[in-house]
DNA sequence: TAACATTTGTCTATTTTTTGGTCAATTGTT
DNA sequence: AACAATTGACCAAAAAATAGACAAATGTTA
């Protein structure tokens, strides 16, 4: 699965991995796109303007460009009005599925985190909304209720939830919460899923913004528990069936 | 204060900075100081065991040395029996108290960031914990309890911790809680804390201990939650005094 | 005191990575 | 058919990292 961090605990064992520039152009390219940044079938900037923007030379860029491509998350095409395209990526689907079955462990494991951090951030913005940030809230849930296809509906999806933990002003937190985002979205999405998914979501969003906007720290707080707990049963009874959920939820 | 991630929305915004690898080097050497993996005055193993270990050529950990030593985690004495040693940094002491108060919204964030992590990994631990998970943190309790100075503490009480958190299984978690410790510690034991920080701690960490070891999700995560409260507050009326630090809790 | 062992400090040559360009190939648009 | 925008491929120079040798410092021991 992508990016998992070193499982056993670090004390005493050094040994670095040194990222190459190329490498962590690659890593942050993909966590956007990971992060529902842009839409699927969306152009990228052409090579000399991103590669400007991101500080880096073309060729570095260019290498990073490859294995992107090579994973699957973009596709590359020569000629005028060509460029980088963001490429949807529900394709591999059933064939997938004993993959995600061998790394269920850590699909777990990303629900855990999500829980923590997000429950956290709920209620610290209930506790430190302003006005600006619950409209800003409240405008992502309108997007969400709006989304027309699976795409539409994972980027507002996840300007949701990231605003949310904005909202809170923790830097930390945030940048946890975009983990542990980045980490899940892209097993999870290999599939068709889309209908099943997203069902009900926007009435759970609203449940959310609904204890924020009220200050109720312990009400946001649970209805994102509830939220996310009611995704990762969806995704139990997906990958595992009925029964295999029942069992796997102990 | 160290290595805060960017306030700003990252929607939008790429402009990577690539890491040199000493840079990387680095923070990995400061971060496991950071976490109390060693004590202070302890000596780390010769330049060249070192870079070995680490993976990395002489030449680029003696860079990463140079900026550690210039930061002042580390003394650098040649010679026989010289070395790399941890340096104690409760030198700076009350001239450092205003530079703590500016940057304290980033200390209570931290606090904010532990408590939602260290919660999580606290019930998660009552729910997954092993005999052997059990053991372990039962000793790094004792080792607590016995501790004869500042360092011995904060290496214990650090082991403490972060066993919890390694018994969850969960390695984003664990990430995160080291991530929040680390970036924590430094600032807080510039001063010379010690015993006022330290009294009582124990008994916290035997209550949550306690939970744990019951399977009492909800007890081990309350208990760690008020044992992270406690210590903020503690700080709270170190650095703003009993009346600042009753306005700044709200 | 003199020799020794260990470890940091300094320097150099070599290899790898990154940069900053140039120019060709591709492909819609006019 | 000409044009404009973009990726693809290549190359020389600059920067970073490596590998190694040797000098300097400083306890320890004979």
């Amino acid at each position: 699965m992508a990016n998992a961090p070193e499982s056993k605990t670090s004390a005493g064992n050094l040994r670095i991995e040194k990222l190459p520039a190329y490498i962590q152009v690659a890593d942050q390219i993909r966590r956007a796109i990971q992060l529902g940044q842009y839409v699927s079938g969306e152009r990228l900037p052409p090579e000399v303007d991103l590669a400007q923007q991101i500080g880096v030379s073309r060729t570095t860029l260019r290498e990073a460009i490859c294995q992107l491509v090579g994973e699957g998350y973009l596709k590359s095409q020569p000629g005028a009005h060509g460029g980088l395209f963001i490429t949807q990526s529900n394709d591999g689907a059933e064939s997938e599925l004993s993959r995600l079955r061998l790394h269920w462990d850590d699909i777990e494991h990303f629900f855990d985190y999500r829980i923590a951090v997000e429950c956290a951030a709920a209620a610290l913005a209930a506790n430190h909304r302003s006005a600006t940030d619950l409209k800003a809230i409240s405008q992502a849930n309108d997007d969400m209720a709006h989304a027309e296809n699976h795409s539409e509906s994972r980027a507002a999806d996840a300007a949701f939830h990231l605003i949310i933990v904005a909202a809170t002003g923790n830097p930390y937190l945030r940048r946890a919460v975009e983990d542990a985002r980045a980490g899940m979205f892209r097993p999870l999405d290999v599939f068709g899923f889309v209908h099943e998914m997203w069902v009900g979501q926007p009435d759970e969003h609203t449940h959310i913004l609904d204890g924020i906007t009220a200050g109720d720290a312990t009400a946001a707080s649970a209805a994102m528990r509830e939220h996310i707990e009611g995704a990762r049963r969806k995704i139990r009874v997906m990958i595992w069936g009925e029964r295999g959920a029942a069992a796997r939820s102990r």
